[in-house]
DNA sequence: CGTCCACGTCTAC
DNA sequence: TAGACCTGGACGG
C-alpha cells in the first residue's frame, strides 16, 4: 500500500481538500463490493487522521456535535482526489459530494481498499511508530516472548500487530540502514539487543513522509512533489544492484547482497541460519 | 497475444 | 501457507 508515510499524506490531503466544505452525501461505485455508506446528517464536515496503515475519517454533523467514524485502508493503490462533481477520476469508489459542486473521491484501481463504521482504531493493529513512539516500543518489548517473534526480523517487520505502517518498501529501507544487522536473524534477538531498529522504524517513515511519499507505480502522491529526493531515499527497494527473495508470505524482500549466504539458509532449510542465532 | 509483477490484507483447506 | 481479491504496466514471443 501506501504505507505509513502515504497514509499520513492522504490524511493531510483530505484535511486540506475538505477544509471549510459542507458535504451532502456519499455515493459508492456499484462495481465495488464494499458497503454502501449512508450519512445521517444533512450537511457534514470531513476530517482525517492516520495511524500506521489505517485512515480514520471523522464525519461531523454541521448542525450538532454528532460525529461518525469511517475507518479505511488503502490496499495497494488507494488514494483520494478532489475534483469537480461529475469529473471524478476513473476507479473512484467512494464519492463524497459537497454542496457547491466538488467531490472528494476515494480512488483505488485494484479495489483492495476497504471501509467500515467504527468507534475506534482496529484493536489488532499496533501503535503508530511515528506518532505513538513510546507505546510502539513498549508494545514490542512487553511481548517479545510471543510466537509472533519466532521469525527472522525481515518478516516480523511486516507484522501489523507490532509494526503498524511498515510495509514492503519501508522494511527494506529500514534494514538496509542497519548494516550490522542480519535481516535473516531472529527478530527476538535483534529487538532485544539493537534499539537502533526502533528509532529507524520511526525516522525512516518520517523521512519518506517529508519527501512526499512513495510515488511508485500504483500510488500517486496527492501533492505534486519532486520525485528526485524520494528516488535518492529509496536506496534498496527496487534497486537492481540489490538482492531480492520472496519471503515466507510471498512478498519480495530486497536486501544487501552481503547477506545472500544467510538468505540461502533461510530458503533451503526452512529454518533460520543457526549462525544468525549465535 | 501471454506471463509476471506491483507500496496489502483476508479466509479457507 | 497457498490462493483470492483486482487492474494495468512491463516485457517476451
Amino acid at each position: 500500500m501506501p504505507e505509513l508515510a502515504e497514509l499520513r499524506l492522504t490524511a493531510d490531503y483530505v484535511n486540506k481538500s475538505a477544509n471549510g466544505l459542507k458535504f451532502v452525501n456519499i455515493k459508492k461505485n456499484p462495481v465495488h463490493k464494499g458497503k454502501d455508506i449512508e450519512v445521517p446528517f444533512k450537511f457534514f464536515r470531513i476530517s482525517a487522521e492516520s495511524r500506521g496503515k489505517e485512515l480514520m475519517l471523522t464525519l461531523s454533523d454541521n448542525d450538532s456535535s454528532e460525529k461518525r467514524h469511517l475507518l479505511m485502508t488503502m490496499g495497494m493503490s488507494g488514494h483520494f482526489a478532489h475534483t469537480n462533481t461529475g469529473g471524478e477520476k476513473k476507479h473512484s469508489h467512494l464519492m463524497f459530494a459537497e454542496k457547491d459542486g466538488t467531490t472528494l473521491s476515494f480512488v483505488d484501481v485494484r479495489r483492495f481498499g476497504k471501509w467500515k463504521w467504527v468507534d475506534d482504531w482496529s484493536p489488532n493493529r499496533g501503535p503508530d511508530p511515528t506518532t505513538e513512539y513510546d507505546a510502539f516500543t513498549d508494545n514490542i518489548i512487553h511481548n517479545l516472548d510471543k510466537a509472533a517473534f519466532n521469525h527472522p526480523i525481515h518478516t516480523v517487520l511486516m507484522n501489523q500487530s507490532y509494526f503498524n505502517g511498515i510495509g514492503n518498501y519501508l522494511r527494506a529501507e529500514i534494514l538496509y540502514r542497519l548494516p550490522h544487522i542480519n535481516p535473516f536473524a531472529s527478530a527476538r534477538d535483534i529487538l532485544r539487543r539493537e534499539p537502533d531498529i526502533f528509532v529507524l522504524c520511526r525516522d525512516i517513515p518520517l523521512q519518506a513522509y517529508a519527501l512526499g511519499g512513495g510515488q511508485l507505480k500504483d500510488w500517486e502522491s496527492p501533492f505534486s512533489t519532486d520525485p528526485e529526493p524520494l528516488r535518492k531515499f529509496m536506496r534498496c527497494y527496487g534497486n537492481p544492484n540489490m538482492s531480492k527473495r520472496k519471503d515466507k508470505n510471498g512478498r519480495m524482500f530486497w536486501y544487501d547482497s552481503k547477506w545472500d549466504e544467510d538468505a540461502l539458509w533461510d530458503h533451503y532449510s526452512g529454518l533460520p541460519n543457526p549462525s544468525a542465532y549465535m
